[in-house]
DNA sequence: CGCCATGGCTGCGAAATCCGCAGGCTTCTC
DNA sequence: GAGAAGCCTGCGGATTTCGCAGCCATGGCG
C-alpha cells in the first residue's frame, strides 16, 4: 500500500518548509487541511476550503490523496475498555536479530494495534487490545514470547486511559 | 465535557451483552456502526444503515450520541513522525502518592499525545510527540522530572511507527 | 387498567454536500 | 515551443445530510 509514493522527485527541495517524509510532500495547506480534520474528521470539504483558502474540489482532491498515500486516515477512535475490550497491555520487547522482521510479523497480529521500534531498555513497544484475561495471557506467552528473536518481553497492563488526543496539529 | 453522561441510569441491567462504561450502554448495533466507521470515518449514514440493519436518520442519531457522550471520536490521524514532528518517545513514569493526579497534570500538557495508567513496573505511561531534541528533552526534564510525586522516568524514543490502526472491530 | 411521559425508529422534503469532469494555468522536460 | 504533468477552479447532477412530524414500545403512577 505504501509503496507507490516514491518516483517524481529528483533532488533539489527548494522550499524548506516542506518535510521529506518517506517520499509524501506535505506543504503548509495539506498540513492546515489535516489539522482540520483532527478537530472533526467529517467536517466538509467547503468549510475546509473557506478555512485553508481553497476550493472545495481542490480540498477534496487533496484529502484523496493523502488517504491514498497513507499519510493521513480517517477513522473513529474509542476506547477499547470502553467498548468491551476488557484487558489492554502496552508491552516492551527486546529481541536479538533483526528488529524489524520481528515487528513485521508482530504487525501481523490482529491483536496488535500499536507497534513501533524504539531506542532505550526495549527495541520494540506493542500495544494489544484483548477480550479478557485469557486471551491477553495467550497472546503475551504463546504468541509474542514464542517468536523467533524475541529474548525478553515486559508487560504493562492497562488499569485507566487518561488521554486519547490527535491534536497535535492545533497548538 | 464529560460530564453530563451520568445520571438517568439506577441499577438494573437486563441484558448482560451490554457493557457498563462509567454511564454508557452500548449494543450490538452501536458496535456495528463503530465498526463500520473504524473503516471509513466519512461513511455515509445511509451506507452504515444498510451495514447494520438501520434508517439512515436512526443511524445518524445514533452516531451523534455517541459522539456527545464521548465513546467515540471520528478524526485524521496521522504517524507524526511523517508531518514534521521529528521527536517522539513513550515515557514511563514512576509515581509517589496519587498516581491519578499526576496523570491530570499531564493530561492538560499539549505535548502529552496519549496517557494511560498502568500495572507493572511502571505506573503511567506518556507518548509525546514533539518538534525537535530540544523539546523533548525540554519536555521530559524539565517539564515532567520537575512535577511533585514524579519519583522516576524512563525514555523510548521512537524510531519507527510500524503499525497503528483502529480495526479492532472487525476481527 | 388507563394515562402520559420518554426514548428510539421511520419517512420525507428541503438544503447542503459530494462527485466527476471539462478547462485553464504553471512548471518541467526534451 | 510543443507536449506532458500537476494542481486549481467552476459547474451541474447525484447523493447525502438535516430537521421535523409521526409512530410505537416501554415504564412509571394514581
Amino acid at each position: 500500500m505504501h509503496s507507490d509514493v516514491v518516483a517524481s522527485r529528483s533532488a533539489d527541495q527548494k522550499d524548506s518548509r516542506e518535510f521529506r517524509n518517506g517520499g509524501a510532500q506535505l506543504d503548509a495547506v495539506s498540513l492546515a487541511i489535516i489539522e482540520q480534520l483532527q478537530e472533526d474528521g467529517r467536517r466538509p470539504y467547503a468549510a475546509i476550503g473557506k478555512a485553508v483558502g481553497l476550493s472545495e474540489a481542490a480540498v477534496r482532491q487533496r484529502v484523496q490523496k493523502l488517504l491514498d498515500q497513507g499519510v493521513m486516515q480517517i477513522v473513529a477512535v474509542t476506547d477499547p475498555l470502553t467498548v468491551g475490550f476488557r484487558r489492554q497491555a502496552m508491552v516492551g520487547i527486546n529481541v536479538e536479530g533483526d528488529v524489524e522482521s520481528v515487528a513485521d510479523v508482530l504487525t501481523a497480529m490482529s491483536e496488535c494495534e500499536y507497534v513501533v521500534m524504539t531506542a532505550g531498555s526495549f527495541d520494540l513497544m506493542v500495544e494489544i487490545v484483548c477480550e479478557d484475561d485469557d486471551h491477553l495471557l495467550d497472546v503475551i506467552n504463546k504468541r509474542i514470547r514464542a517468536l523467533p528473536g524475541v529474548r525478553s518481553t515486559e508487560s504493562f497492563v492497562y488499569l485507566k486511559l487518561k488521554k486519547q488526543t490527535y491534536m497535535w496539529g492545533t497548538r
